[in-house]
RNA sequence: CGCGGGGUGGAGCAGCCUGGUAGCUCGUCAGGCUCAUAACCUGAAGGCCGUGGGUUCAAAUCCCACCCCCGCAACCA
């Protein structure tokens, strides 16, 4: 057995309801996922749930729950979210899981005997609303601490650090000899310039469990619990090891258990994760991996984050989208190829209504809805359905956007993508205004130029439904049983041309997305 | 000297890294077509690429200065 692709989300802090952000990262996610299962890889795809912490135990206590209770409550919702998202994931994690636990505290056991941690006592102001000591930087001008801090208290405590400053160069080489280890670019940029302009400050990594007990307890001392980054960071390892990844297994090794299977997922080929978590995937994550041993990452995809209306999305002032509304209203389709197509991995993103509508109109209905059921109505009009003879007068054109949109899936350009594709769209509406089929169709003494058209369309909405698997999968699938084809298109391979063969019968027709005359709300 | 993002035809954006006829989508206008979800196709109008300097044979693109807008509240990806 090989080692499969392996890509995972941020896990998402359970605390609240899923929204555009998360959907937007898991969809994205999820077309890359798919998009390498039809490019031939086998594919492990990975997102979850952050489960612990101090503001889970507060809303669970508020709610009268124990702290697990209310977690399992919310994780049905967002397990839910995800299969409503039509996502291809391979695992869910949840990190109050015994499997996470278990590879965190081999994890904390390693380290602590490798010598990684210290302890050291901390004098500061805490706020418990935000779960961490505030600084001179938190103060406002008249010396008091925002009411939006909640409670501040002075507080001592002792707690373990994790050594960062030590590696620090280490890092600084690592991502200057990896340029692909970061993209975008200038995501990269930043990391560098933050790492050459500052020192790090070692990581504290625990809570006293007297005060937070939501969460893993340390191996070697249970007067403390592990907090968020030896907890949440380490998810995209110890799925792996609960699938007896041997990599992560030969790292740990004593301090684990033995595996019972061997799937071969680290290192991590992809972690899709959102701009304002990029320090801890690019500098806590890395050094942590280099000391448990294990090799890094491919790559951090740091995607950008949406406005809608040119405003920050906001819970307060209602500013917001509501994803399975839209899905409800829309379809799931619909709402994937908008995310994907109206924002490139990377840059800050717009969502607009009206926006939205129009692209479903132009795009999916009148573009790519409107030429499958022209083509395919023409067919079943003139032709009864029965695809003639094989034609290749588009084949060129349409391997050469084949070809660019594979290129671009491959470097993860989604955007890029979906604007290949749109090529052929484009070309095949374009030639049935230039043929004419349908002056084509009075004319007996044309009838093999009609079917040389009719069979460059039918085979142009088969490969489009190809391309589009990964992005659209529902519609893909549809447009397949339209053309009466078997299954779905999920191999990439077969959007080579030619693959309509001359005689087979095409299927019921019908709209794919059906015209909108009332724009959403 | 706080940090980050941005200022390109009416709207939304790409191009900037790797200088060399300014591009895309929508909208507008005019024509064509009628197979199709009143969809489709063709063409046109419309921009001194925030401002001022600099480098260069040549700058939206590189350098410097400045102006303006947005976010930095957490519900966050």
């Amino acid at each position: 057995m090989s080692k499969r692709f392996y890509i995972t989300t941020a896990i998402d802090y359970l605390n609240g309801q899923p929204h555009l952000g998360h959907a937007y990262e898991k969809i994205a996610t999820d077309v890359i996922a798919r998009a390498q299962r039809s490019l031939g890889n086998e594919v492990f795809f990975l997102t979850g749930l952050d489960e612990h912490g101090q503001k889970v135990q507060q809303a669970a206590l508020k709610e009268g729950k124990t702290p697990q209770a209310y977690c399992d409550e919310l994780a049905a919702d967002w397990k839910n979210f995800a299969a409503r998202l039509n996502l291809t994931i391979d695992d869910f994690v949840r990190t109050t899981e015994p499997r996470h636990k278990a590879v965190v505290q081999a994890i904390l056991a390693k380290l602590h005997a490798a010598g990684h941690f210290y302890k050291e006592p901390y004098h500061g102001f805490y706020s418990a609303k935000e779960e961490t000591f505030l600084t001179d930087k938190d103060r406002r001008p008249d010396g008091t601490f925002d009411p939006a801090l909640g409670e501040v208290i002075e507080l001592t405590e002792e707690n373990y650090y994790f050594k960062l400053k030590e590696h620090q160069a280490w890092l600084i080489e690592y991502i200057e000899t990896h340029p692909d280890f970061i993209s975008p670019s200038y995501r990269r940029n930043e990391v560098l310039g933050f790492l050459k302009h500052n020192t790090l400050e070692d990581l504290c990594i625990t809570r006293p469990a007297a005060r937070l007990n939501w969460g893993i307890p340390l191996p070697f001392d249970a007067n403390f619990v592990t907090y968020v980054w030896f907890d949440a960071l380490v998810n995209y390892v110890s799925i792996p090891t609960a699938h007896g990844d041997p990599a992560v297994t030969r790292a740990l090794g004593s301090h684990l258990s033995p595996p019972t299977s061997h799937l071969e997922l680290w290192p991590a080929d992809a972690h899709v994760i959102g701009k304002d978590i990029l320090k801890f995937h690019a500098v806590y994550w890395p050094i942590m991996l280099k000391a448990i041993g294990l090799p890094q990452p491919a790559r951090l995809i740091v995607h950008g984050w949406w406005q809608k209306d040119g405003e920050k999305i906001s819970k307060s002032t209602g500013n917001i989208v509501e994803p399975l509304k839209v899905i409800a209203e829309w379809g799931v389709d619909a709402f994937r190829y908008y995310v994907v197509r109206e924002l490139d991995l990377g840059p800050d993103g717009n969502w607009t209504d009206a926006g939205f509508a129009a692209r479903y109109a132009a795009e999916l209905a009148n573009g790519l809805g409107n030429l499958v059921n022209r083509s395919l109505s023409m067919l079943k009009r003139y032709r009864n359905g029965v695809v003639p003879q094989r034609s290749d007068e588009l084949a060129a054109e349409v391997t050469q956007a084949v070809a660019a949109t594979e290129k671009h899936l491959r470097e993860y350009q989604l955007q890029s993508a979906l604007q290949s594709i749109w090529t052929i769209v484009n070309r095949a509406n374009q030639y049935v205004d230039q043929t004419a089929p349908f002056k084509l169709a009075k004319d007996p003494a044309q009838a093999a130029r009609l079917d040389e058209v009719l069979y460059n369309l039918a085979e142009c909405c088969r490969v489009l439904a190809v391309l589009l698997a990964s992005f659209v999968p529902d519609t893909a699938a549809k447009i397949y049983a339209q053309l009466a084809l078997p299954g779905v298109p999920e191999k990439f391979a077969a959007a080579q041309w030619g693959g309509l063969n001359a005689g087979h019968t095409i299927g019921e027709i019908a709209a794919l997305f059906p015209r909108r005359d009332t724009p959403p709300k």
